[in-house]
DNA sequence: CAGGTCGCTATTGTATACATAACGTATTCA
DNA sequence: TGAATACGTTATGTATACAATAGCGACCTG
């Protein structure tokens, strides 16, 4: 090997991944495009066998998409796809947070999320909010529910919930963030954070069905109004990941 | 290439992922034991990219887990690792029934379903049931829990349930055989059966919470079964993938 | 002119060679 | 005698060469 440039710092497998599923989230490559290795290969710096070991790891994610014929396409999402993704994701870290209720979680590991709880609360007190303190709030809200996942102590459902969120618009960045184009995005954010608030107190108190109720609940609303965000579009390209939501000529 | 044949049927990677899944669930490799590529290529026959790339797979299945020095291990499972699969599997069966119930399912659709329950009552006719019946019951049974998974019409949901149930103690025919192991084991496949014919009613009512709470009653009812079916570990040889299982000492 | 077939090209599937890192062992020094 | 280091071996990570197939186009024939 002589031009090619090789960078030591990561394996070129995950590099490949990382820059292949760039592409695909940032819409360079459009949903239905089918991926050439040969392309990839010049775009990620990477040699054919890690970028098809990338390939076959972004398929199983859920981004790619096998062509009966060999290679591989990227996979376009109807409007309903993602709203039962979300729904999908809200079940699970139901059941995630009835599993804490009911297996016990001590102070101490609650802690953090109390933390990340009264984060939120002050960013929430600007009226309006900032922008920097909008993208604080996406960081501060994905923290919270990926704490609340491992409060299940359940390896085979916090996996599942991962894997479910693989999908950047059923991950909690991407659906906060597609509630933003709304007008009453300050007050949406205000009701979701009285659901943070509730399903910490459930699990608290041991009430597991409590808990899980509030937890989907929070989810159905991600879903109403994510509904509303797709119908006024204007905002959306603040979105980049619904690049993938195939339209309706194709 | 010289000596070695090539079986060229099916892809090898195929191949080779069948030929690695088999060694795992079998038993023929334990659990927490590194897998040597070397040795896969050997045992399967392909050259070492397809062997990789099935690799990979069974790590995204769940099967396997990456060592971060590098190379796979055989994932070890806990009893709970257990349970909570298949509480978590019936979770999103539940919502699939949810799903079906809401969004409305033609007579035409629910035909097969409805063969499928008329199959298993005739097989449980029998007292006892036989061992051709029981093996026919397993059949039966998964047919039936794909079938309403379909239901749906939801492509996310169905493919995070099709995951679910990769592990095979998390499938339905895998914790139908477990059960069996029990002495009440046809009273609880008459339970199942009720079940069964309970979710087709709601769906057919467009009962949507019904159905789903006897989805995950179904799946709760598996689990403390599997539990009695674990205490008395006699049988169990009946369900070889259980090996999966991390032993109390390891 | 239209339809079919043959052949070429481009891309994926497979195999293997090479590089590198990790682990185990042996030897040496304190 | 024990511990640490260095070296060798083995396995994985990466690159590329080779094979086969599918898709496309052109040419020929009816």
């Amino acid at each position: 090997m002589a031009e090619r440039e090789v960078d030591r710092s990561i394996s070129q497998t995950v590099k490949a991944q990382l820059a292949l599923r760039d592409q695909i989230l940032s819409g360079a490559l459009r949903p239905g495009e089918r991926i050439s290795e040969l392309q990839a290969v010049e775009t990620t710096g990477a040699s054919r066998t890690p970028v098809r070991m990338a390939l076959v790891r972004l398929e199983e994610e859920g981004l790619l998409e096998a062509i009966p014929s060999g290679g591989f396409m990227v996979k376009a999402f109807s409007e309903r796809d993602i709203s039962d993704s979300i729904e999908l994701r809200g079940t699970l870290e139901g059941l995630a947070a009835r599993f804490a209720a009911e297996r016990g979680v001590s102070a101490r590991e609650l802690e953090p999320l109390k933390e990340c709880l009264a984060a939120i609360d002050e960013l929430l007190g600007q009226v309006p909010i900032s922008v920097d303190a909008f993208s604080s709030y996406v960081t501060l809200n994905a923290r919270f529910h990926a704490l609340l996942t491992e409060l299940s102590r359940s390896p085979p459902l916090i996996r599942q919930i991962d894997r479910a969120s693989a999908l950047p618009f059923a991950s909690p960045s991407g659906f906060v963030m597609a509630q933003s184009a709304l007008p009453e995005a300050q007050q949406i954010l205000i009701i979701a954070q009285e659901h943070h608030r509730v399903v910490i107190d459930a699990i608290e108190n041991r009430e597991g069905a409590r808990a899980e109720a509030v937890m989907r609940e929070h989810a159905r609303l991600a879903v109403r109004n994510l509904r509303l965000a797709l119908r006024n579009r204007t905002h959306l390209d603040l979105l980049p990941a619904l690049a993938l939501i195939k339209t309706a000529t194709d």
